[in-house]
DNA sequence: TTTTAGCACTCTAATATTGAGAGTGCTAAA
DNA sequence: TTTAGCACTCTCAATATTAGAGTGCTAAAA
């Protein structure tokens, strides 16, 4: 679905619209325009270009006389073709890096990361927890609590330490425990953890009887875990940015946007969605499938543990949003994120 | 600092007050009282009443002509006083508590109670999970995952497990971890987190000179361990049930509220500070040290484990806010919480 | 053919004006 | 001590008014 080139002097009025509603929030009239190309043109022939960019769908009237207003498909041409490539400068690098390294945790630097994106953007900020089926084993361990049930602590290569409380209708003695333990240390280290149930029933063939009834163990138990990896975490900070904005400020939209915010996992949805796919990607207004976005854009990319996608990050704001901006930080942030993980391995 | 008590009249008159406003979210007037107490007193006699309370600092006129409203004086007058004592149905309680049951770890627990008592009251619910140093020992793990890494995994009796990740000068070797584990959980199991440093210091006098390495090891593990335990977690939901009431309709006063719910740690200290007290207790308005709090009002509770006060839970929202249900709802969840927690030991 | 100046026209948003209504405080009578 | 009556106050909603920003069109200029 390609769309048609601009010639370049429509471009150069598309562009300048874009910006200047992204900067200003109010309507861009043809005598503003020509300030900023330096009376190029004059404000009569920018009044006929943006009458052609109207009727093509970029641009609109919010009513007969008031200046002009970019629509998604003028945000989206601005992405693709307009947009200026912004870098930050080794310094600001830096300071980023900085601050996420400060996280004790994975779940520190999770919040900070999201904080960052926030405060950097001026929008919402989310990212989405290394996903779990995706990383790879690097410690398990079995704790026996009691009550017929078994702390399972899984270590794994994104850095993520997850506690799973089995529930088991019989008891496992402590002994049997940790052998099962040394087994699963034993075969499935460096095993990705969607692989773990294929890899280990390859090993059972290969493996002699003796240790049949461990084996039988060690999948029942795996089996209870591998109901709980499911569940997807993440930060989700700023809100607050977004709801100050004017775009939502009469009562009915701001309280949708509210009960929007307030259930979150929609926003986890489309982050999901874009794990399959590389690279930064912008979902503008109404291109997003669920309808209440139609106000929202979001910027999301992807991050990467041994060259592997784990895990999603992006900004949410309203659709006048600073894409350039947005998107270099966004695309800052997850390779720092990256480097992070990395370094803690 | 104790109240006058108002004459049976005045009280009657400022309780209607009260529960009118918060009903309407509107100036009462004195036709209005007349009406709801089936006009026993005509509206001029209720006027005068009015004029004293207003004297006294119950109640104001946001302006010479119209009905009256509570302050924050007033509200307290009415908390202590006046106000009927709800009581939920043993049915309600059975669909809090199944509710609350079907969370699988301590943090689901946590987000399903301050789901609910946002539900419920209609406000801003929140609950801060069990203080670790509260806790008692359950079992204690350590575990080697390289890099001078060990992960502590605690176990406690109100079901917190938490993971902390330790960094040292120097590696431990496999065994030796396994040796303190086995001290700590021959020695420590049942003592509370706070006393454990103590604990096994007087543990460590009576015991013979062998296990000497043992013990130093042990002790500086638990001193990395003991910087990382104040953090105190929480959760708090349905923020958005407060942004949407009349009272934060100005642009102003809302963008204020907004930057006092994401910085959601204020929050956190009062309930922090009233976790040295038993009882339900209501912050009104101006009372609140804060001076940002001073539109909101808190209710708060403690819950206990084995007796002892482990954590708190409250409501937050506008001043105006149903105390009479909410003081009911924040008892009963924080007592039905108590048992769910009890249930799970 | 393309660009521009000029001008009438449109629509908004801010401000002022008005009137109705709710509710008070005060006074004087019950 | 309570109540009826009344003048007075202030808000809120509705209406009118105006300034100004910006357009679209036409006709002249390049």
């Amino acid at each position: 679905m390609r769309r048609v080139d601009l010639k370049s002097r429509k471009e150069k009025i598309l562009g300048t619209i874009v910006e200047t509603y992204i900067g200003e929030a109010e309507p861009v009239g043809s005598r503003t325009i020509a300030r900023k190309l330096h009376f190029k043109f004059s404000p009569a022939t920018i009044r006929n270009i943006m009458a052609d960019l109207e009727e093509e769908g970029y641009i609109t009237h919010p009513y007969t006389s008031a200046g002009r207003v970019p629509t998604d498909k003028g945000y989206r041409y601005y992405v693709d073709h307009l947009m200026p490539e912004e870098r930050l400068t080794p310094q600001e690098k830096k300071e980023i890096m900085r601050e996420m390294e400060a996280g004790e945790d994975i779940s520190e630097i999770m919040d900070k990361t999201s904080r960052l994106l926030a405060r950097l953007c001026e929008e919402a900020g989310i990212v989405v927890y290394p996903c779990l089926k995706k990383s790879r084993l690097k410690h398990i361990e079995l704790i026996d609590v009691g009550n017929n049930s078994v702390l399972m602590v899984l270590i794994t290569n994104s850095g993520l330490i997850k506690n799973l409380l089995l529930r088991f209708p019989q008891t496992y003695s402590r002994s049997h425990l940790e052998k099962i333990t040394n087994l699963f240390n034993a075969e499935l280290e460096g095993v990705y953890l969607s692989e773990i149930w294929k890899y280990l029933w390859h090993k059972r063939l290969s493996d002699d009887f003796s240790v049949f009834n461990l084996f039988k163990d060690a999948f029942s138990i795996l089996e209870e875990a591998f109901k709980k990896l499911e569940e997807e975490r993440f930060s989700f900070e700023g809100a607050t940015q977004i709801l100050t904005q004017p775009e939502f400020e009469d009562r009915y939209t701001l309280t949708k946007l509210l009960q929007l915010i307030e259930e979150r996992r929609l926003f986890l949805d489309i982050l999901a969605q874009d794990m399959e796919e590389e690279g930064i990607k912008a979902h503008i207004g109404e291109e997003n499938s669920y309808k209440e976005f139609r106000p929202l854009s979001l910027v999301t990319a992807n991050y990467h543990i041994e060259g592997k996608v784990v895990g999603a990050l992006g900004v949410v704001g309203p659709t006048r949003m600073a894409y350039a901006h947005v998107f270099s930080i966004v695309k800052n942030v997850s390779e720092i994120l990256e480097s992070v993980l990395e370094r803690r391995l």
